[in-house]
DNA sequence: CAAGATTGAACAATCAATCTTC
DNA sequence: GAAGATTGATTGTTCAATCTTG
């Protein structure tokens, strides 16, 4: 029996996503951070002061996770978390200096596996398959707020 | 900061496999099966008689993840396990008649999501789509070697 | 009551290690 | 020794539930 297009596509989507995940891992290991980790701490670089939940939203893990996640990190120094100064149940969190000082080592051991990944592509492949991707997302999620709506 | 080309392609990936397989997770709830076993009896529907070790790779879990997704599989009846003919240390896996039936109960569950999917492209930018991922593949496997030979 | 944070129990996945067969 | 299967310990993740704040 072969491959429907959509098992080839979606098993596709999930290796190369898996392949990417390990590089990334083996290539943190010396850090002593993991791929999770790591994605927190890049994605407070980007934008600090977010709130455990709106972490746990970006980098696609539950809020106990993130919770879990933030501990580890704010035990190793590596981010700090205050209250928000108007909803105070709300903690930000930030970035400390050697939460910064780490990201940077961090990305530098990954940043092979990116530069990698983008010279496989011309600016227009990489603009087609971005879009593709989009697409792919907004098609599933479709599905998914049907499904949604049967349950309840 | 704004994101490079390749976090927001990596990320772009990530939450594609993730949307995805949460909605699988959803379909397949009802059934009381979770993803990786359902992956296991497509897999062997697609070629009987696997070992476990071969279906660990394709279904890119670890040896171990997989000798106990096997064992909950077999205690409910869904496959069976016999030693290879020549090579008795080796167990292959097959579906039972129950198997073959909870899964074609599952890619019915599953279908829509899978024709949502490949409804979103035309066969052109299907190909198109396979093809830009399958070099994804070959750029972190390139970089992947080149890891591992810097470990020894 | 909605949204966020967190705890403890249950489950899942991995690593390390062992055993077997060829 | 290489490849497969499996166990036990550890870690990571999730679910369920609770608490807090606005």
């Amino acid at each position: 029996m072969p491959l429907s297009v959509e098992q080839r596509l979606g098993h596709l989507i999930k290796k190369v996503e898996h392949e990417l995940t390990s590089a990334k891992h083996s290539a943190l290991r010396p850090l002593k951070v993991n791929v999770p980790q790591y994605n927190v701490l890049l994605a407070l670089s980007q934008e600090s002061g977010l709130s455990g939940a709106a972490l746990a939203r970006r980098c696609m893990v539950t809020p106990q996770t993130m919770s879990s996640v933030l501990s580890t990190l704010e035990g190793r120094g590596l981010v700090a978390r205050a209250p928000h100064p108007v909803h105070s149940h709300i903690l930000e969190v930030e970035l400390t200096a050697s939460g910064r000082a780490l990201l940077a080592r961090a990305e530098e051991a990954v940043a092979g596996i990116e530069e990698q990944l983008a010279a496989a592509f011309t600016p227009e492949e990489t603009k087609s398959l971005l879009t593709h991707l989009e697409r792919c997302l907004t098609a599933v999620r479709q599905k998914g707020e049907q499904g949604a709506k049967s349950q309840g």
